[in-house]
DNA sequence: GGCAATAGATGATCGTCGTCATCTAACGAC
DNA sequence: GTCGTTAGATGACGACGATCATCTATTGCC
């Protein structure tokens, strides 16, 4: 059946927001186009009138989650006008961001996913990753702009770094460990 | 055709090995158990006589992966008496490892992937990262042991998060310039 | 030398995958 | 109000996935 121009949108966004959530949780290659329609309360055959294939999925899903990414970074430093450094790297190193993979960053769940798919895909990862990194760069503490370029990307690197082992490993103590020592290591300056 | 006893052990361990490297640049669901047996040039059928399952392979794999990753960062220790941790970075953060991720480091190439595995995967991973973390809390700077265990742990994540966001952007200038950048923070102190 | 044990080959099963041709019915322009 | 357009549903396709029953031939023990 068809739907009004504006449902035939805002399905498509349903759509990529699911996979959004469901390719972060379960990795690209997790997670089916079927399993991904339905999440979106549609059949799987209608897919392909809103995507070329999985993969322009993939990249579209990709950009929209980092872009998504930007805005609760500039949330969070909103919300924290004190410390701003501390409370992204306290909100980015967070135990509820370890366990909720499907909300979480697209670069610690999917970085290494990225890695193995076509050029599109990591386009989106390289240019989701200059904004995060611009906004890091402002925060982080040296003297020329480019020590804090430099700075930031080792941040940034360290916080997904963190997150990725902490993901990793069974222990539950040995993980929290993980996540505490980056955060403390990011604030001791 | 059997074999003898000897050259099944070791067709088990050619399996171990290929499974190893193939799981590191494929992702554990971007390669099927047939391609792995192909790879170890042995028929998809005579794999269950070795291991139960894939999931039980991926954890073997890992295994044997981390075991050799030790083995491997000792030998760079060796090798280079003067600065270790410095050798160790440069190592860890070398072009190659980030170009051939099938034969660089299972944390980097394959944490994510853990992340979503059952329990011996992830069982696998953190008895493997422990002794790396042993490593590295012999080398690094710091006063108390505590304090370099925890410099030792961010030190590892932020090694593993620059691979894995270097490998996973498609411009080659900002790739180098993410390695570049966490080889530079880590060599500061 | 004979025989039970077994490593590996063959081939099938069954589920799931991405993709697409076809159908349908609501939409929206006239 | 009519009709061409098109969003979504249905269902099928061929490829590929993990797993396993069965067959085979060699091995290693007696």
């Amino acid at each position: 059946m068809k739907v009004s121009r504006e449902k035939a949108a805002e399905n498509r966004e349903t759509i990529v927001k699911a996979a959004g959530s469901l390719f972060r949780e379960k990795g690209f290659d997790g997670i089916g186009v079927a399993d991904i329609m339905q999440a979106a309360d549609l059949t799987h055959g209608g897919f392909y009138r809103h995507f070329k294939s999985k993969d322009d999925l993939a990249t579209e899903a990709s950009k929209a989650v980092m872009a998504r990414s930007v805005v609760a970074w500039n949330k969070v430093l909103e919300d924290a006008p004190g410390k701003p450094l501390a409370a992204l790297v306290e909100h980015y190193l967070s135990k509820r961001m370890r366990d909720d993979a499907g909300r979480g960053c697209a670069f610690a769940s999917l970085g290494a996913d990225a890695a193995r798919q076509g050029k599109p895909v990591r386009a989106a990862f390289a240019a989701g990753l200059r904004p995060l990194i611009d906004i890091l760069t402002r925060l982080v503490p040296g003297i020329s702009k480019v020590a804090r370029r430099r700075k930031a990307l080792a941040t940034m690197a360290q916080m997904v770094g963190a997150i990725v082992l902490s993901r990793a490993v069974d222990d539950a103590g040995f993980s929290d460990e993980i996540l505490a020592a980056s955060k403390a290591e990011l604030l001791r300056n």
